[in-house]
DNA sequence: CAATAGTTTAGAATCGTTCAAGAGAAAAAA
DNA sequence: TTTTTTCTCTTGAACGATTCTAAACTATTG
């Protein structure tokens, strides 16, 4: 049984943000919350939007993706210099990416320790530690 | 007293590669390699050959910065997905990433350890670990 | 309901990067 | 050296992802 928690979490969260609940937004989050967490592009997410019968523009999906991402319900991840990916999981994790497949494929938090850290640039304080681990098919 | 020996290991590595040590190469080379470990971008370099009086299309840069990615004499840094950083630095090490000043450092590859690693994906194998810590002025 | 503030949209614009084709330069052959 | 071949450089157009614009639309408020 799939999750359905996460999209009544978003709901509560979009209510909770000055984000009014329109049909565009709404569709969109239960598209990207309903199930299990996932790595999205703004054309992945416009290709099943109209796959799904859900009509909104490109710029509406943009305009999504970062409104959920200042709102914390979505997180950026970059992997790729020419796309951006959206990542429905927002808690502190690290990543696989294909570059052959363009897939990410998360890595628990735990699954991961970063030893030793220098101090970072003078001035600077760390806002985030990322971990991507490129591989390729064998 | 700055490195000039990086700058001759590159004209080496010119020569045995099938790149014709042109004066475009040549002067690209020359300001890559004389100094210190450096981030650049395409933008960027082309700006530091037009203040340094060597005339570059902004292509032959990005050709040339693809040709020595090839070579083994650059690297690409991904952190950022809008534009690409190239690292003279090729030797495995990990990067502070100023979102504000858009300017990389370098963190000495013992300097990070990366602790226990999950299986990669189905059918692929690791090709590279790349760890950028985000950083933002406090 | 009317007024207001926020949202969506199509299409144009922007930006980094790549492509295409012809002119130019280096290497190889003669 | 000259000729021929191969590679390189340049300009300007093309591209793909993303952002912007301004007008139409919708949710919220009073
Ligand atoms: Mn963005
Ligand atoms: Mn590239
Ligand atoms: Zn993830
Ligand atoms: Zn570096």
């Amino acid at each position: 049984m799939v999750a359905t928690r996460p999209y009544a979490d978003a709901l509560a969260r979009l209510r909770a943000t000055k984000l009014r609940p329109t049909r565009q937004r709404l569709a969109l989050a239960k598209l990207l919350f309903s199930g299990a967490d996932r790595h999205v592009t703004a054309e992945s997410l416009h290709k099943e939007a109209r796959a799904n019968r859900v009509r909104v523009s490109l710029a509406t999906i943009y305009n999504t993706l970062h409104q959920f991402t200042r709102a914390g319900m979505l997180r950026e991840v970059i992997v790729d210099s020419t796309r951006s990916y959206f990542d429905t999981n927002t808690s502190h994790h690290h990543h696989f990416f294909c570059e052959q497949s363009q897939l990410l494929e998360d890595i628990p938090s735990g699954a991961v320790s970063v030893g030793t850290l220098p101090p970072p640039p003078r001035g600077t304080s760390i806002s985030r530690i990322d971990v991507v681990i490129r591989v390729h098919p064998r």
